[in-house]
RNA sequence: GGGCGCGUAGCUCAGCGGGAGAGCACCUCGGUGACAUCGAGGGGGUCGUAGGUUCAAACCCUACCGCGCCCA
């Protein structure tokens, strides 16, 4: 006997364990089945559940549960990344604590400390990602720093160095001084503030007293100009152009040239450039072959380049030294408030600083070329499909991807150096001395690059690597390409269009067949979630208040193509009470003897209750299954929520009461099994969503069940419709609720049993009437229900349905006056719509133009109007001669 | 500045060429076994504004207004 009340707990902790531990979740199950993967998007090792990841790995869920129970050989491969700054980050501030760096410990000790605090506290989310329902393959979890990723990564570096594809450059990098290390443009947080303009005037060298007026944001780079640019097409500036000035403080000439890159209309039009020290100053160098001076150190110092006075100062406070040095000088023109973007670390919050470095770099470019035609080409869709235009956009302007990073935790770069700087890149040691040794021709000492590779470089190689490759292993063959990527669209640059190019490049095959892009989860009231606003809504606090089922059926209501999820927490309230609905609506199959019957076939049912009801289930397999299969998951939960509320428990359980408690023998066993199926084959359609409380009550209804409901096969049943039983459970549904609201209308008490005749009664009418008297009576709380032709007798209330009337005889209740007004209004609502359809039809272009169907809809539309309208003409003529 | 998306019931949103919908909130009422985490009924919308296309527009097109996000 079921419990009074679901508990989540209790069912969650049990169920998941017998799950796992019966091996449902692994690859293989349906060896005979098509192959279905999907890839986890890698959380951080250092991460815990939000509600991003909530949304995320629920989806991934349904579309797995539902591809295993279709019988496809599903593999969800799960596992983490190793998040090199975000680790190291979170090992170096415990190292703080006491007291030391992690230079104090070295790198291999450093590197084993990080090991071991990954065992001891890494990969938390993964459990919680047990506590959503999440059914990965747990037996194929993977981590990037694993030795078979590692190896992938080796290969991948060293390939495409030696395919040219990967190179060695000295360049301007987003470089975090906090850090110390290089990070990438999508790791730079462009803020906005306002800033200031300095004008600073330069003098013309051999033109005394003559200055060029530059504007500038950074004042304290100046020491590195090398030049001031000023538009070829400016007039002013023509006559400077070739010239020199003298730049302040430091002293040293400085060439005037013409480039493209000056803006005339802004500030002065002519601006200081510092080629070392901005991405578009860099390029104006390249152009004009300017010389580069790099004036910070590693901390954004400022260094050796300048002047004593300012060598060792922090760069902004040598901002205000040279601010007030130029002032003093009288080269201060002016300040101006400006607007602008800031670059900051996204890990560091510090502000970034363009800096040049050696570092390692991928040619994206030649690689994004084979990834956008896949796209083009269909071979990967996005689903929505506007996302690719965001895919393109990145695509076609991508920029050298810098991968290597200054830090410890990582994979570390296979490149050696000889004593010359001779770069040797290989897979082992081994090999990179050999290689040494012959280019030497003797015996030579190499040294290891020190820096690992971008986390994204790893993750890059996350659809095969993860199957075993380089290694030619069966997983690689049969579960690569994988069938779809669910993510969100903050990660198209970071990592879909990275797994693009690497997939393409190693295997030749696009990693996945489909990218669904998902929403983002906003507060109630569509603000981003964030700690700083304390507006974040634990994930795991919601399980713990609602189950884990109600959270996951919430997120996929919501999760509708194209817009962001406004959560709150009332909305999972609302679906844990769907929960309980469900639950009691199998407790009432249970009290009433609805026990599965194994040789029950819905096609062969008799009574018109349960044709109804088997043709409705049918049909909300269709809409659950087209909704997962379209990635509509907001329609296959309205779907199945629908379904089980708003008809199997609304009217098919207070239609089959009757019945069950009656004592026509055959039509309640027939009844008994109808329900116990139908209960079923929603478990069955439900189980994706919520998961939990489908497989307790799939484990405590049937006594002929020994698979789990995870293992289940999902419904195949065609169409189960019947047009007969349908048009009269509908009307019976119609009938139903028009008396209650004539009832609520009239002020009738709900404990009040009230006479009700059916003049007039079309042959629908009066079948139900015969075969389902007795229900109509109940459901409306009727004293009587009779068809009779008779005189409407004073006193009564009259309401039509179709062309039947409804006669409701209440004595001392009516109120004449009262009564007439409520037929004229119903007469007007009809003659509204009756006039909007005659509109239609007296118009010429519409009976021409239209299709014949949509004209024939038209009038018949409009001849059930009128025939009711003549109804409730008929009754007011009645009422009005008493 | 460029791009994408969104403005439909008090709130959150479906619908995206031919009858304005759901959930929540709100109001009224609730008699014996599934369920008060419930049941029954109800009110509430010139579908952002203005043009256009069409026999027909919430839906397609254009402009504008407002909001959000991404990239400069």
């Amino acid at each position: 006997m079921l419990e009074k009340n679901y508990q989540p707990d209790l069912a969650e902790a049990k169920h998941y364990k017998a799950w796992e531990d019966s091996g449902a979740f692994k690859c293989g199950v349906n060896a005979e089945g098509k192959p279905y993967t999907i890839v986890i998007p890698p959380p951080n090792v250092t991460g815990s559940l939000h509600m991003g990841h909530a949304l995320n790995n629920t989806l991934q869920d349904i579309l797995t549960r539902y591809h295993r129970m279709k019988g496809d050989d599903a593999l969800w491969q799960p596992g983490c990344d190793h998040a090199g700054i975000a680790t190291q980050m979170v090992v170096e501030r415990q190292l703080e604590q006491e007291g030391k760096t992690r230079h104090d410990l070295g790198r291999k000790k450093f590197i084993d400390t990080v090991w071991q605090w990954k065992e001891e506290s890494g990969g938390t989310i993964v459990g919680q990602l047990r506590r959503l329902g999440a059914s990965c393959d747990w037996s194929r979890e993977r981590f990037t720093m694993d030795d078979g990723l590692s190896a992938a990564v080796r290969k991948v570096f060293v390939e495409l160095y030696k395919q040219e594809l990967i190179y060695r450059d000295k360049r301007l990098v987003n470089w975090d001084p906090k850090l110390h290390t290089a990070i990438s443009d999508l790791e730079v947080e462009q803020r906005e503030s306002v800033g200031s303009m300095w004008y600073f005037k330069y003098p013309i060298e051999g033109q005394d007293g003559q200055f060029i007026t530059v504007g500038t944001t950074r004042p304290e780079t100046m020491l590195g100009d090398t030049a001031v640019a000023v538009h070829p097409d400016d007039e002013r500036y023509t006559d400077l152009v070739g010239n020199n000035v003298i730049l302040p403080i430091a002293g040293r000439p400085i060439p005037i040239v013409a480039d493209e890159y000056s803006d005339p209309e802004k500030g002065s039009g002519a601006v200081k450039i510092t080629p070392a020290h901005d991405f578009n100053d860099f390029e104006v160098g390249r152009r004009n072959d300017l010389d580069l001076i790099n004036i910070f150190d590693r901390d954004a110092n400022l260094n050796e380049n300048v002047h004593d006075a300012y060598k060792g100062m922090e760069r902004f406070a040598a901002r205000e030294k040279i601010i007030a040095e130029m002032d003093a000088l009288g080269l201060l023109e002016k300040i101006e408030d400006n607007e602008m973007m800031v670059p900051y670390g996204d890990r560091s919050g510090v502000v970034i600083e363009p800096w040049l470095t050696d570092q390692w770099f991928v040619d994206a470019e030649t690689l994004a070329q084979p990834a956008i035609k896949a796209v083009e080409e269909g071979r990967t869709k996005f689903v929505p499909k506007h996302w690719e235009n965001t895919y393109f956009e990145w695509m076609r302007n991508i920029q050298p991807w810098c991968v290597s990073r200054q830090i410890w935790w990582g994979h570390q770069i296979p490149a050696w150096f000889g004593p010359d700087g001779e770069i040797f890149v290989e897979l082992t040691e081994e090999e990179a001395q050999a290689a040494a040794d012959k280019h030497y021709g003797k015996p030579t000492e190499i040294t290891r690059d020190e820096d690992v590779l971008d986390t994204w470089f790893s993750s890059a190689l996350w659809p095969f690597s993860t199957l075993g490759w380089p290694e030619e292993t069966p997983e690689v063959a049969r579960y690569y390409p994988t069938d779809v990527l669910v993510t969100g669209f903050d990660i198209i640059f970071f990592w879909v269009s990275r797994m693009m190019m690497m997939g393409l490049h190693f295997l030749d095959e696009v990693p996945f067949h489909e990218v669904y892009i998902h929403a983002l989860v906003r507060d109630e009231h569509g603000q981003k979630m964030s700690k700083s606003k304390g507006n974040v809504i634990d994930p795991l606090q919601l399980i713990d208040s609602y189950g884990a089922d109600a959270l996951r059926m919430t997120l996929a209501a919501h999760a509708a193509q194209g817009r962001d999820i406004k959560l709150s927490e009332n909305r999972v309230e609302g679906y844990r009470n769907f929960a309980t609905k469900l639950w009691n609506a199998a407790r009432f199959c249970e009290i009433n003897g609805c026990k599965s019957a194994l040789d029950f076939n819905p096609k062969n049912v008799n009574e018109t209750l349960n044709k109804w009801i088997v043709g409705k289930v049918a049909e909300a397999t269709g809409k659950v299954a087209t909704g997962i299969d379209d990635y509509r998951f907001n329609e296959a939960a309205g779907g199945i929520y629908q379904f089980t509320w708003g008809t199997f428990c609304d009217w098919f359980i207070e239609f089959a009461k009757p019945i069950l408690q009656g004592d026509d023998g055959a039509a309640k066993s027939e009844t008994q099994a109808t329900a116990a199926w139908v209960l079923e084959q929603l478990l069955l359609l439900l189980h994706p969503f919520m998961p939990f409380i489908t497989e307790e009550l799939w484990a405590q209804m049937g006594d002929s069940k020994n698979a789990m409901l995870i293992s289940t096969a999902w419904p195949e049943l065609g169409d189960l419709s019947d047009a007969g039983a349908e048009a009269e459970m509908d009307w019976i549904v119609r009938l139903i609720t028009q008396i209650r609201s004539l009832r609520v209308e009239l002020n009738v008490p709900a404990s009040t049993k009230v006479p009700l005749a059916l003049k007039n009664a079309e042959d629908v009418a009066a079948l139900c009437v015969e075969r389902h008297g007795e229900l109509i009576k109940r459901l409306a709380r009727l004293e009587t229900l009779e068809l009779s032709d008779a005189e409407v007798p004073e006193g009564a209330a009259q309401n039509i349905l179709g062309t039947t009337t409804l006669v409701m005889s209440l004595t001392g209740v009516i109120n004449v006056d009262e009564e007439k007004a409520r037929l004229d209004k119903e007469i007007a609502k009809l003659d509204g719509e009756i006039e909007k359809i005659d509109k239609k039809l007296d118009n010429e272009n519409f009976t021409s133009k239209a299709p014949a169907e949509v004209v024939e809809e038209q009038k018949s539309r409009r001849t059930d109007y009128a025939k009711s309208k003549a109804k409730v003409e008929e009754a007011l003529n009645r009422i009005s001669q008493l």
